[in-house]
DNA sequence: CCCCGGTCGAGTTCC
DNA sequence: TCGACCGGGG
């Protein structure tokens, strides 16, 4: 037993140490929320609890590999294995594996669909679906039907709803995606949960054996998160602790419902709560700003931050004339510090409410090359070549996939042309069976002249005989499908798509990465399903690396969003202003609450300095607007921060001496 | 298959 | 004002 729980404070302690019953800790942020998590998890099996038991959920991937890492240097590795740590969506990936039959209309073996899957799906249906005057976004019927399967519909509701286009399209989505053996993102959850209520025996299996939940993120969960856990939970009272910050909820319009986490003694009744109000990131002077901020939202658990590192600097605000001239400050700031300071480029970071104002920021710091990573972008698995290759592997798994079988058939394009798809995709659409079926079908095929008949037959057979080599016990299946996509030409017709060398190169790998994955995976004995699940839940987005002078090193360009749960020792919050923070559509949606949370996630991102700016004037839609400092900023004691003179700060010999010093240093790398 | 032009929208995005 | 994206045409 390795950890120690005197590292703890008094309120973690009691954290850590209510290990029955439903228990909420507040955990405000960077007051040690995972180091608690984990101390609790490794006591509950000092205390004799049974890894198996023990069933800890998170959003994210990186939330869940980062749980696990701190977990395994606590506990015994073998303990550390029997533990179940999985993101919502994987956990429901797991339970819906072995039951989802119990549901009727789908078979084990389903496929998942991401957003550009089920976006795509849409856009098919929709132009079957709607008159020459109906126009429907398929990414706004997208987004609708998500919505409304976060909130537990998998139908449209009301007598009428299949009469508008909207609810036929939903109708129709969900109709398809259960002939093709597929399932949607919200639809893991969606049938999870129904699983679990419907069916007792499901239910008690799982419950039996999870014991003692644990949920993180607990604010960002949605109605369909909370009645999985609920249907979890085992024992009255169920042992489920919950770790989340009520202050941090900003994901309410993707389905997250800030009331859970109000709420929660109501939906589990003689909860324990435990606030951790300690913070072991910022110095006072930010946190002060920081509750400032806070105070003012009406719905809230009360809290109050508090350091013991000292006041430090007090946050800095600063009025630029327009947003180039606010890129240029804190560009110009963020390098004379770098130069003077002994600063990395990767302490600083750079935070936004909207994309659109990256540009600005990343054209100074090219201007003057500072190197910098841009958070977010275009996700690997988005990328043609990937999706390409992961459509030929799930067709192995499951061929009633028709998506893939379209996206197979097309790399490389072999022969059988639009219009022969067309009406096999009519034939199978009619018979409500999938698109594979039909290449089957002597009856269909009887219809087409020889070669395209031909054509079709040796697809099959193709696929058959790789399906049946790769999916063969003990076969080595990165080599196999490397074998296969090299024989169907996949690799060749790839290569031929690319302008240059370099590129193909690129692409090329890409592949190479998923099936070397491939390779580890079954190494470690994963099933080509388990592997193609992990690829499925997990969009790992591209950092986009600039002029690197280091692999790892550069100022973070972020999101406000993307922020949350990072920290930097200094960091610049832009576009402080009425409009963009809060967002003018935050007013008319309502949601002024939830502007204010994410303000208060971005100054709670700072370590050491925090410097707040805002425009006088901005461009937006290409014109010139006036703007004004954000009203949250009204809201603050103006002792809780220092207005400096945005004149003043750039004629200063800051700018000069980092020059100085620049090109001190460049004799000196001269000089040898 | 690629390129071009028109249209549309300009808030945040995990699994 | 800018850019992404869709659909049509070569």
């Amino acid at each position: 037993m390795s950890f120690r729980l005197f590292d703890l404070n008094d309120a973690q302690l009691r954290a850590v140490k209510q290990t029955t019953g439903p228990v909420l800790i507040l955990a405000g942020a960077g007051t040690g929320k995972t180091r608690t998590i984990t101390a609790r998890i490794a006591w509950m099996l000092s205390q004799g609890i049974d890894p198996r038991a023990i069933l800890a959920v998170t959003f994210t991937n990186k939330a869940a590999e980062e749980m696990r890492e701190r977990t395994a240097g606590m506990v015994s590795k073998e303990a550390a294995k029997l533990l179940t740590i999985s993101t919502f969506h994987s956990l429901c990936v797991r339970l819906l594996r072995q039951d989802i039959a119990k549901l009727g209309g789908w078979k084990e073996n389903f496929a998942i669909y991401d957003q550009g899957d089920s976006t795509g799906l849409l856009r098919r249906i929709i132009q079957r679906v709607a008159a020459k005057d109906e126009k429907l976004e398929p990414s706004a019927a997208q987004a609708l039907i998500s919505k409304a399967k976060n909130l537990g519909i998998d139908a449209p509701a009301g007598e009428n709803a299949e009469q508008t286009l909207v609810g036929s399209v939903f109708a129709r989505y969900q109709r398809e995606l259960r002939q093709l053996n597929a399932v949607d993102f919200d639809d893991l959850l969606l049938l999870a949960v129904r699983l679990l209520r419907e069916h007792p025996v499901v239910r008690e299996k799982h419950r039996a054996r999870w014991n003692y939940l644990m949920v993180d993120e607990f604010q960002d969960t949605n109605r369909l998160q909370l009645d999985l856990v609920r249907l979890l939970s085992a024992g009255t009272p169920p042992n489920v602790c919950v770790v989340g910050d009520d202050d941090q909820s900003i994901y309410s319009w993707r389905g997250a419902d800030v009331s859970n986490i109000l709420d929660f003694e109501r939906h589990f009744p003689g909860a324990t709560v435990v606030a951790l109000e300690q913070n072991y990131r910022s110095t006072n002077h930010i946190l002060n700003l920081a509750n400032g901020v806070i105070r003012h939202n009406p719905r809230r658990r009360p809290k109050k931050l508090w350091s013991a590192f000292g006041d430090g600097e007090k946050p800095r605000l600063v009025a630029a004339p327009d947003e180039k001239a606010e890129a240029d400050f804190l560009v110009a700031e963020i390098h004379g510090r770098q130069l003077n300071d002994g600063a990395a480029w990767r302490d600083f970071a750079v935070l936004f409410r909207t994309n659109a104002q990256f540009k600005p920021v990343e054209e100074a710091l090219r201007e003057r090359g500072v190197p910098y990573r841009l958070v977010g972008g275009k996700s690997f698995f988005d990328r043609r070549e990937v999706k390409d290759a992961l459509a030929w592997l799930g067709l192995l798994s499951n061929p009633a996939d028709d998506l893939a079988l379209l996206r197979a058939l097309q790399a490389p394009p072999r022969g059988i042309g639009e219009a022969t798809l067309e009406r096999l995709l009519s034939h199978s659409a009619k018979a409500g069976r999938p698109l594979w079926e039909s290449f089957a079908d002597e009856a269909v095929l009887a219809e087409f002249p020889r070669r395209a008949r031909e054509a079709i037959a040796s697809f099959r057979t193709f696929l058959e005989t790789w399906e049946a080599r790769i999916l063969a016990p003990l076969a080595d299946q990165g080599a196999l499908a490397r074998q296969m996509l090299t024989e169907t030409g996949f690799f060749e017709d790839l290569r031929k798509s690319c302008k240059t060398a370099e590129e193909a190169d690129k692409r090329e790998e890409a592949v190479r990465e998923i099936l070397r994955d491939l390779e580890t995976a079954r190494a470690r004995g994963k099933s080509l399903q388990d592997f193609l699940d992990r690829l499925a839940l997990r969009a790992d987005r591209q950092e986009d690396e600039n002029e690197g002078s280091g692999p790892a090193d550069g100022v973070t360009l972020i999101t406000l969003h993307a922020a949350k749960g990072l920290e930097f020792p200094q960091v610049y919050v832009a576009g402080v202003e009425e409009g963009l923070l809060p967002h003018d559509r935050s007013k008319q949606e309502g949601t002024l609450d939830e502007e204010r949370r994410l303000f208060y996630v971005a100054v709670t991102r700072a370590r050491e300095r925090l410097t707040l700016l805002h425009c006088v004037a901005r461009r937006r839609h290409g014109q010139a607007l006036p703007r004004y400092p954000s009203s949250f900023l009204r809201e603050l004691d103006p002792r809780h921060f220092e207005r400096i003179s945005f004149q003043a700060e750039m004629n200063k010999p800051a700018t000069e001496t980092s020059a100085k010093a620049g090109f001190a240093r460049m004799r000196e790398l001269l000089g040898k």
